[in-house]
DNA sequence: CTGATCTACAACCATATGGTTGTAGATTAG
DNA sequence: CTAATCTACAACCATATGGTTGTAGATCAG
């Protein structure tokens, strides 16, 4: 298993876009709903301009795409690159409990040895 | 569901820790084995110093712990961070599921409105 | 004891980040 | 047509980030 490429820019980003309490917001809410970039400036505390970047870091990262309707952009949320995410933290996952495991069996060979 | 308290910082650093391929590195690496600082530094083409910011910033996420032992510093993984931006994206994965799962039920009242 | 090794930390630098304000182009409402 | 709204983007600023080199304290090997 690979794991990562070490040249993983696409993996910087995802992360990356999620280290931010704000932007974690904002994907929650494009999740659940329909968002267009000034509606979602409007429940924060920072200017619309703050915002758009935000949202520019999310879309740079893949994890939200915009879709021009009439005069504003709507917001939404690609998931597969949440999945990407899912997925690494996933095979950290599998990789720590084979680790898990492989100690198990040598203690358990410990116990055997000394009875 | 909360999902996120604003004030998140701790979810901050974890993910900006993964936000960084050496890192990421680093992070498989000691999970799956003992490393020192300087055993760590040996892989990475780039200063003793700088991989131990690497290490520093793992740290102040809580995602490695460092152990001395003599001379040296052992790098070891504390799963229970991974876990907690593993649960974050788990959430997501929920809701994301239940609005599938809404969208699915508008659509099928939609069919059974108009057979 | 002496020298080599491992670590920590400071100082420094270039660039990125996260915020601001301001300007301008599209689009809609009246 | 005109005014209001939504967006995009540039310019700017303070601070954070990611790298470097250099210095110094512990610890181990011989």
């Amino acid at each position: 298993m690979v794991v990562d490429q070490l040249s993983a820019s696409g993996m910087d980003r995802i992360f990356h876009a999620f280290a931010d309490a704000t932007r974690r917001d904002i994907v929650v809410r494009v999740i659940t709903g329909e968002y267009s970039v000034s509606e979602l400036a409007a429940h924060y505390d920072m200017s619309f301009a703050a915002v758009q970047k935000h949202v520019a870091v999310l879309e740079r990262a893949s994890l939200v795409l915009k879709e021009k309707r009439g005069r504003e952009q709507i917001v939404s949320v690609n998931f597969e690159a949440v999945r990407r995410a899912q997925q690494l933290l996933d095979e950290y996952e599998t990789i720590w409990r084979q680790r898990v495991d492989r100690i198990s069996d040598i203690l358990a060979e410990d116990k055997k040895a000394s009875p």
